[in-house]
DNA sequence: AAGGTTGCTGAAAACGATTTCAACAAGCGG
DNA sequence: CCGCTTGTTGAAATCGTTTTCAGCAACCTT
């Protein structure tokens, strides 16, 4: 044998199985004695309830998914470290599953974590093209959290659960900052515009410009067009212009990257040819020479507020459960943003 | 009925429980006529078999646990990243948990992972305090390769499977590539000396110093004594001794931050007053001004031949099953080395 | 044409837990 | 002392699948 089954330990207690049973969940209904009589037998016989068939007849796995573009990506995979922590200490774990951005692929995962009863869900979906996927999936009775994405409304009653963090505020702080600082050309380095949290950013930043009066022309919107090069061509032929920006705001760390190594090879000094900005902040911000300002939220606090979320779910307090966390987004100042040149 | 079962697809279909499960996994023993209605049938109900029922019966729960220190450590989430992709594509499920190092989480987390019924197991031990563990999940059935750590031996015929990075060749390559520059003061920085990778790469830097006959009162080793602050402090004590280090080797990339920041703290130009090379390449390392010389190794293949070394033992193939994958280090030179100063 | 082999089929037994239900005992009020 | 409630117990059903086994028909060999 194995490994010891529930009935080896009614067996070695002398008592039946539903007794074994009732007596290992906290249960009612248990005399002391009996109670007594299974934990000493399970302990000696290293007894371990087999999930598996737990899940069988509960019909819950015990398992939550999560399903982001790229879990190699720092800022993912800070969320998710800390979902996961969250998520063990309930007794959860953790299932994930990279989608590289492929509707197709983030379909195929969804459905295979249906097969495998998982009980909930953290989605930062890559585009709204899966939005009736998770709608059935939620409809049959998976608990769904979203990361940071635009989350589907289906009507006041029925909200989707959210974990959002105030990126508009956060463009703000940086554009006011940048257009304080005398700025009046700036670009924004995206790779893409559609959903957030990039169109919350742009947008944060398109309302600074139109509240100060600034020519709107000089709010310069540049699309990433080759998203596996970091940004270095994009940001090559940008910088080569002659009505360059005299800032530029990368969004996002890999996009940072691209945008230091363009200047470095032009042979723009930061910040004296230009302002740099990045939203993100990570080891290259912070240690880079000069280092770099930028924008901060905790990914800490997004994935642990995810996992808080979605357990309300699965304990199943809806009565009074939240459908919504913004996390705030903090400017931190750094070396990389001057005032420009006049010329 | 919230989803079809098994049961719904054999009567749609007129045929029996048996037939159908026999049709639907690839069976020998279905007659044409049979496998044509089962298909139409299931198709029609959009029937998905509930792996958690299949798992209890097959005892295999078509999942395999990765347990890492620090999931959300970029060299961690590659791995993993790559490795899930190829897991999935051949149909499991990766399961990961984060264990901070410490044995006791790592416990826990093995023990969970086979009360789940895993499969399979990618583990990079944070010490041997839990061999016994490791060996007693083995002899329960767990397939387990071990990740760039010192396998555990039982004997001859008995190995453990391993994906091994050659440290102790690159560690070679770049304290001869720092030799041959002139430098004899070299300081490797180290959260830890006693497992691979770490001992590995030390051995390697040791070796080149009796090869080479140079004072090995020159090969400094500075453990780093807190490990949360990225060696930022470690780094500005040993930088501001008198019998300095000309060069730096910084053993990981958290400690690569430490030391860049350290050398701009204390106002040591790089490389002119001091040489860094970097265990280990990321964007950090990369985009820095100057470019930090790197040993380089491929966290896509170490994760990728670590799920195929896993997949070939849970296909069973156990007969010509390799044990070991041995990848190579490549030296990337950039601009952070170069001769130190004659004084 | 008898006997044997093959190939397909469905009934039923697992897998290991939870949960329902009925039986039973004890305690209590009338 | 009877009936009623309360609390504990174990037998049995259940979850959805795979797999064993026996039955049966068809085909082949002699």
């Amino acid at each position: 044998m194995a490994v010891a089954t529930i009935r080896d330990v009614a067996q070695a207690a002398g008592v039946s199985l539903s007794s074994v049973s009732r007596a290992l969940n906290g249960g009612k209904h248990v005399s002391a004695r009996i109670a007594r009589d299974v934990a000493a037998a399970a302990d000696r016989l290293g007894y371990q309830p087999d999930f598996t068939a737990r899940s069988l007849r509960t019909r819950t796995s015990g398992m939550v998914g999560c399903l982001v573009s790229d879990i190699a990506n720092p800022l993912n995979a800070t969320i998710v470290r800390a979902a996961e922590a969250c998520l063990r200490d309930a007794g959860y774990l953790l299932v994930v599953a990279s989608t590289a951005n492929d509707p197709t692929r983030e379909r195929t995962a969804a459905i295979e974590f249906r097969g495998r009863r998982l009980d909930g869900l953290l989605v930062a979906p890559g585009s709204n093209a899966n939005a009736k996927t998770w709608r059935d999936l939620g409809a049959a009775g998976t608990a769904i959290v979203i990361l940071d994405r635009d989350p589907l409304e289906d009507d006041d009653d029925n909200r989707w659960p959210a974990v959002l963090v105030d990126h508009r505020a956060g463009a703000k702080a940086a554009t006011r900052y940048l257009t304080g600082l005398g700025h009046r050309r700036i670009a924004l380095l995206t790779a893409d515009a559609e959903m957030r949290p990039s169109r919350e950013r742009i947008a944060g930043f398109r309302e600074v410009f139109a509240e100060a009066g600034i020519d709107p022309a000089g709010a310069q919107l540049c699309l990433q067009s080759s998203p596996m090069d970091f940004a270095h061509s994009d940001a090559l032929a940008l910088l080569r212009r002659d009505d360059r920006p005299t800032a530029v705001i990368a969004l996002g760390t890999r996009i940072l990257a691209g945008v230091l190594r363009a200047a470095r090879d032009i042979g723009l000094s930061v910040p004296g040819d230009l302002s740099v900005l990045s939203v993100g902040d990570t080891d290259l911000a912070a240690v880079h020479t000069p280092a770099i300002t930028a924008l901060r939220w905790s990914l800490e606090d997004v994935g642990r507020a995810a996992a808080e979320l979605l357990l309300q779910r699965l304990r199943g307090d809806i009565g009074r459960a939240q459908y919504r966390a913004l996390l705030p987004v903090d400017l931190v100042l750094r070396d990389s943003c001057a005032s420009p040149k006049t010329n």
